[in-house]
Order: structure tokens, then sequence, then C-alpha cells
RNA sequence: GCGGCUGUAGUCUAAUUUGGUUAGGACCUAGGCCUUCCAAGCCUAUGAUCCGGGUUCAAAUCCCGGCGGCCGCACCA
């Protein structure tokens, strides 16, 4: 059995995702998260908020996700996301145009793509292109477009769901910048559903056609691409694959040797291999990929992608993108509105650097990275969570329930709550089968309140990833829930 | 989208080959008895043949279509 098999099906039995629509027979592509997947997924949310947009003063933002065509034909989301088909008119195999005409043809004469169909289908009809599975002819090439097609208002004017949530960041780009101080440097994130309508989408949450993307719009003066805090990740060390070689290389090497665009790019990158270390993606099966000018989506000038390895596969769990001045000149150009600014006295379009991450691939890494086989010890299955991204950050049990052990239990998952933490509170079946039902869900502590707690106002407190149990005063739970998060300690 | 395999409680599974009584079990969940810290035991309860059509006296079982899943091909901005 695959693990990712084992992970799904552990997903349905504690409600972590599940697919969506059921009664219906389900449709492929969507996944909804239940009450436990939530709880993780939004401390993955909280724990990017904090790394990426609090600690350096960014800003958030949450715009539409219903996109009119204009935006996205000025982005050249309508013309080129998505593809360039032909079927065969005999046995129906669907060829991607673009890449298998130029294997058969452009490469040979040293030509590439002048991206236009109708050159397409000059070229299969000149060069008698045939299937290549049934040699049958080919029907004319059109355009499949991987975004979801709606209207607005009554007469319908045709709009998209967004397919990232970054065009509406840069459409907001002109009253941002106001609100910002008209200066540069300038940081958007967003947090929000994109939409794309995958062919046939499988591998679960790695491929979905809803999904949550976390991305950041650093905006910046093309003269200066130096990042202020550039000097507190310099000598951070991370995985860079480059021609398929692996290598370690610190923050100001990427820089040094121009792997990334500029200080900015690679204080990003570094950045985001501490925060996948924070929430349990362990470094040597996750590294940086650059990728070659092929390789790269119609907008980026740069690109590095964070690979994490899984049962899958490789997945692409975040894409870094210099944009430049792609997006902004764009809009410009088909709005009609002059969207430059100016700083130091110059007039100029700034220029972007992105950063994208999705969230549900990430979640599913973490699910598969953190997931803990049955053991001597543990005689069941584990998630090994690091306590920031626990679904609950501790549990409260009474011992049994009676003698008022279960009211003076739920009297301190009352105070726990009342604190911020997410307590779970369970008084049914043994204490060993409800450390168990924690340990399942990754719930890293678990408070105890037994017979001494009636006493002397102490409860016991057990890790979860070695069951060692120590006894403290119920009102230190809070402090020590606290620093027990903060520094990730989960054995006693 | 094409081809092959496939779909039974919340989860895993038996019965499908060879159509035939009340679709069996385990886990989970909830309640009870018991129990003073790592899935104890006993009792009880809830709960299923993916959807639609066909063949048949009779369909979980055979056939067709839809939907979902897995594998391969293609696709994966």
């Amino acid at each position: 059995m695959q693990l990712h098999e084992k992970i799904f099906e552990l997903a349905l039995k504690r409600s972590f995702f599940f697919p969506s629509y059921e009664p219906y027979g389900g449709t492929a592509g969507f996944y909804d998260y239940g009450p436990v997947g939530v709880l993780i997924k939004h401390k993955i949310e909280r724990l990017w908020r904090k790394m990426f947009i609090k600690s350096e003063g960014f800003h958030e933002v949450e715009t539409s996700t219903v996109t009119p065509e204009p935006v996205l034909v000025a982005s050249g989301h309508v013309e080129s996301f998505g593809d360039p088909v032909v079927e065969c008119t005999k046995c129906g195999t669907k060829v991607r145009a673009d890449t298998f005409v130029e294997d058969v043809h452009y490469r040979m004469h040293g030509e590439k793509w002048d991206g236009r169909l109708d050159s397409l289908d000059q070229t299969i009809r000149d060069g008698e292109i045939k299937c290549p599975r049934c040699g049958g002819l080919f029907g004319p090439a059109y355009m499949f477009n991987l975004m979801f097609k709606t209207g607005i208002g009554g007469d319908l004017a045709p709009a998209y769901t967004r397919p990232e949530t970054a065009q509406g960041i840069f459409t907001a780009f002109p009253r941002l910048f106001r609100n910002h101080g008209t200066r540069l440097p300038m940081a958007i994130g967003q947090i929000g559903r994109s939409y794309r309508n995958e062919i046939s989408p499988r591998k679960g949450l790695v491929r979905m056609r809803e999904f949550t993307q976390m991305e950041l719009e650093y905006f910046f003066d093309p003269e200066s691409g130096g990042y202020e805090g550039f000097r507190d990740v310099e000598k951070q060390k991370m995985t860079m694959a480059l021609d398929s070689k692996k290598e370690e290389m610190s923050a100001g090497e990427l820089v040094e040797k121009k792997i990334a665009s500029n200080q900015i790019m690679s204080f990003f990158l570094a950045r985001e291999w501490e925060f996948y270390k924070k929430v349990g993606i362990p470094e040597d099966r996750m590294y940086f990929r650059v990728l070659g000018e092929n390789e790269m989506p119609h907008y980026s000038k740069a690109n590095i992608d964070m690979e994490v390895e899984s049962s899958f596969g490789v997945v692409e769990t975040i894409g870094n993108a210099y944009r430049t001045d792609f997006d902004l000149s764009q809009h410009a150009k088909t709005s009609g509105k002059d969207l430059s600014v100016h700083v130091e006295g110059r007039k100029i379009i700034p220029h972007v650097v992105e950063v994208s991450m999705g969230v549900d691939r990430l979640f599913f890494c973490i699910l598969e990275h953190c997931y803990r086989e049955k053991t001597k010890e543990k005689d069941w299955e584990w998630f090994d969570f690091p306590p920031v991204i626990a679904p609950y950050h501790a549990a409260v049990f009474p011992l049994m329930r009676k003698d008022g052990l279960d009211k003076k239990a739920k009297e301190l998952t009352g105070m726990l709550r009342e604190k911020g933490f997410d307590i779970a509170y369970r008084s049914s079946g043994s204490i060993g089968r409800r450390y168990a039902r924690g340990d399942e869900i990754g719930i890293p502590f678990a408070f105890t309140v037994d017979y001494d707690t009636l006493k002397d106002d102490t409860v016991t407190i057990r890790y979860r990833n070695d069951g060692g149990q120590e006894r403290i005063k119920i009102a230190d739970c809070d402090s020590v829930l606290r620093k027990n998060i903060q520094e990730g300690k989960v054995t006693l």
C-alpha cells in the first residue's frame, strides 16, 4: 500500500479531508477539508502570515475571485493559459499540438512555433503529420483553456474564476501604492482560492480544480534589487537542484552566482526554506529547482520552484517568479490607465518578484512526512506534527468521568480556550484509548485531570512523542503550553 | 479525454467466479457496567450493496450508460 493511499484512508477516517459533493457521487478535482484538516490548514496559513507578512511589515489583501475577461486577456491567461490541442479525426486521440509539431517538424528545421493556431494547421498539412497512434488525420488545432468560464450580470459579460490570486493584486496596485505611502518597495500578500479546470485531475490534493494559494507580490524599483533584511539570511543554506545535480548553497551564494535574480528572490527562498522546516518537511526531502527557459510560464523571466518528494513523486509546491513589469505594463496597456509611479524623480513601472505557494499541496506533503507507523512503543499510527501545525494545541482529559473530574477538566478546557488555544476535550473511553486517538490526529500534548488535581490543583502533561509525563500546576498550563509550542518540544 | 481494472456502513473487508433465506465480520463512534494514566473486558445502539436503466420468477452478483477511484497514455499553466 502506497503512503498516499494510507494517508487518504486516515484522512477519511479522521476527517482531515474528503471528496466534495459525495451524495452526488463526488466530482473529481474537488475536496473538502474536515474539522481536523481545516485546523491544520489554518495553522499553515497563520504561520505564513507571520513569516511572510507580519514579520516584514507587508500588507495582506483579499480580492475577488470572479474576474472579467479583459483583465485576463491583459495578463495573457485567455491567450496562453492552456495549450493548443489537435484531435485525431479517426481515433479521437488528443495531442498537445505545439510540442508535438515542434518535435516532428520545427525542431528539424530549427524553428519554433510562432504562437498562431493557423500556422500549426499549416505545418501539419504541409508536413503531412499524422496521428502517432493510428496514422489518422488531425482536425484543426484549438486552444484548450484551463480556466472556468462564467458570465457577469444579466447579459453574462464574459468572465472567469481566477486562475491565480495575483491579478487581483495587480489591478488594485494604484490604490495599494497610495495607501502604502507612494514609495517602493511594497509587498502585498493574499491567501485565497484559485481555479484551474484540469483535464484529468488525479493525485488527490496534489492536483485540484479549486485550491488555495498563498501569494506574495513584491514590487520594487528595478534599479535596486537589494533587500533590507538580506544580511539576516545571507548564510542560510538550502539545497539547490541545478542541471539535476543537487548542491548546498547559501542565500548569499545564490546572489553572487546569479542563480537568484537578486537579493529579493534569494531572501524569499531562504524564508521559504525556514518555513518548510518549521511545518515539518525534512530538509533532505525538499529542494529548489531552477527552471530552464522553456519550462517557464509566459509571464516569468526567472523561475525557481520548491519541490518536495512524496509517494506521488516530486511535487512542486512553490513557484518563485521574477515577473518583471509584465503584469502592470499589460494592465496599463489594456485598461488605458497609467500604472507607472514616481520614485526618486524617475517615472517607472515597478518590477515584481512573486512567491506563490499551494496550501493544499503543502498540507498533503506535511501529512506524508509527519506520518508515523506503529512501533513497539506505540501500537497505533500517528502524526508527528510540529506543535505550531498540529490541529489542536493540546487535549484535556478527565482520568474518569465521575467524582467531579470531568467538571474540573471542562474548567481547564474553558480556561485554555479562553487563552486562544485549540483544545480537544474527550471523556469517553479509557485514558489510554484517548491518548491514542489524540496521537492519531497529531495532538502534541495532553493534560489529564486526576484525583490529585482535586486536592492540589495540579495536572499531568503528557508528551505525544515519548509518552513522557510530568505534573504541573493548573495555573502554569497556559505558560508551559505556550513555551512548548514555541520551542517545538514534543518529548518530556 | 482514450484503454485496462474497479466501486459493499464513517474506515477496512466477506458474500460476486457459479444470480437464490435476514448482506457477515473487524475497527471506529455513542451509551452502560467495570476501571486511579497509554487502544483491557463485557453488554447495548447507530450504520452499507455509487446512481440510472436492462435481463430474470429472483441482481451486491450478469449486461449497458453515467459518476467516482486506481494503473498506463496524453495533459499538469
